[in-house]
DNA sequence: AATAATATTGCAAAAAACAGCAAATTGTTA
DNA sequence: TAACAATTTGCTGTTTTTTGCAATATTATT
């Protein structure tokens, strides 16, 4: 395998996680540590992603940028936004998760609409100011420099006192037996207490990350009340999903 | 085979697969490994290809855009928070208020200073993440929307819960008589809260808002410990501050 | 503080690139 | 056709790059 290929292929798991191990990297890539550790400097230095210790993660990770340059598969999050926003009416209080699939949520919002959004992402919460006609509240603590979001006591706890409509959430992994999984414990307990907090979970995922799992769980697929994706509802890739309680969409 | 037809094929492969290996081609061609390099070579040159050590890919294949950075640089303001980055040291817990001087701060804060950081500005929290021994508190709350801060009862109950080394603000005005003023009510509220959360307060503000007022008093230039310009301390322009028991810098 | 995980460094083997050269091919001209 | 120059091609030895390994240092985690 070519070093270009390398890159590319690890591009693209940093764009489609936003972080990854360099362990698992050199599983994929069937190259040793060393090597894909090389890599990840190399991609590093050309400012295509920031390594870290233990693996790399995406630069600009829903960055506040207003570009949308460097956001990876952007249609098809567009179109899963899109979906997303048809739940939205005017007088909604919903809760907006991190990650960039949520971010084009943010961004696809309509002017005129009316809403109380909560949010504990950094750039969410900046595309949300944009909305003149949107109430943005930020739940506090300490911020993950990584996914630039709260996480910690203080926001779960935060979480734990507020009840919306709608809460739209991300995730890093999503599988139909293992559920929503994602890289980082910290993470983990912030989603369950937005799963918590809303009366309604939507998941926004882009069929990339089906059928792939990671260390930490979030919760069962069943605890997901709607699902959006940017296939058909009737897609053959969502079968396993179909018979689990979940609105396809 | 002639040439040609060896560079139609070698587009060709690249095409069809986005990389092609220099030994694979030579396979192909029936030709040795130093004539495929010679043909990739040119190939290279008019831009048909782009050759890699070990083979070659298609063009538009690697294509992920560097970032762009949009570094604006106000001179004053970075000579601002300069001097007021010499108050930090390490294990110090401070607040950074909102404001584009207060930005600069966070900004200029030194990569290996560990600090404990409060703050209540989404800009200034963005610019905080990136340092890596920079914990980052977010003070959650309604967000301002052209301030980007927290604002409301929410934001000031939480400041009420801590207590920082120094309090580093902004003003909208100042005034030796009339005191720190802002256009905005809600600010005010917070910028209070954020005074009452310091043991030191440290006013950072271009010579510009001197003498300038306006309709609502955050406090009394007294209530300011520290007060920084880009101004020299000996400079007249603050002669009428030097009487306050205000350390001037 | 102890332990495990990850980084760093130096090194050696393998692969690839490079430079020079000679044989083979092609094109031109007498 | 023969001679010749120009180009192409393959080969050789050398240099550079890449890759994996091991020893050591550094960093996280408990």
């Amino acid at each position: 395998m070519l070093k270009e290929e390398r890159h590319l292929t690890i591009l693209n798991e940093v764009a489609l996680h936003n972080r990854v191990l360099l362990s698992d990297l050199a599983d994929i890539l069937k190259v040793s540590i060393d090597t894909v550790r090389r890599d990840v400097t190399a991609l590093d230095e050309e400012n295509k992603l920031r390594k870290v210790h233990g693996g790399a993660i995406a630069l600009g990770y829903a960055s506040y940028s207003p570009r949308h340059s460097n956001i990876y598969a952007l249609d098809q999050k567009i179109q899963i936004a899109k979906k997303a926003s048809s739940f939205l009416r005017d007088g909604s209080v919903v809760l907006i998760d991190g990650g960039t699939t949520c971010l084009e949520l943010a961004r696809v919002i309509p002017e005129n609409l009316k809403l109380t959004c909560f949010t504990l992402s950094l750039p969410v919460a900046l595309e949300l100011l944009k909305k003149p006609n949107v109430e943005v509240i930020f739940i506090g603590g300490k911020l993950s420099k990584d996914a630039q979001i709260s996480i910690g006591a203080n926001a779960v706890q935060h979480l734990s006192e507020i009840q919306v409509d709608f809460g739209f959430i991300g995730t890093g992994y999503v599988d139909p037996e293992g559920g929503l999984t994602e890289f980082d414990w910290d993470i983990v307990q912030v989603k369950k207490a937005v799963i918590a907090a809303s009366k309604k979970t939507v998941l926004l995922s882009i069929s990339e990350k089906l059928n792939s799992k990671h260390r930490y769980k979030t919760c069962d697929v069943t605890a997901i009340d709607i699902m959006i994706t940017e296939l058909d509802a009737s897609d053959s890739l969502l079968n396993a999903f179909k018979n689990k309680e979940i609105h396809l969409l």
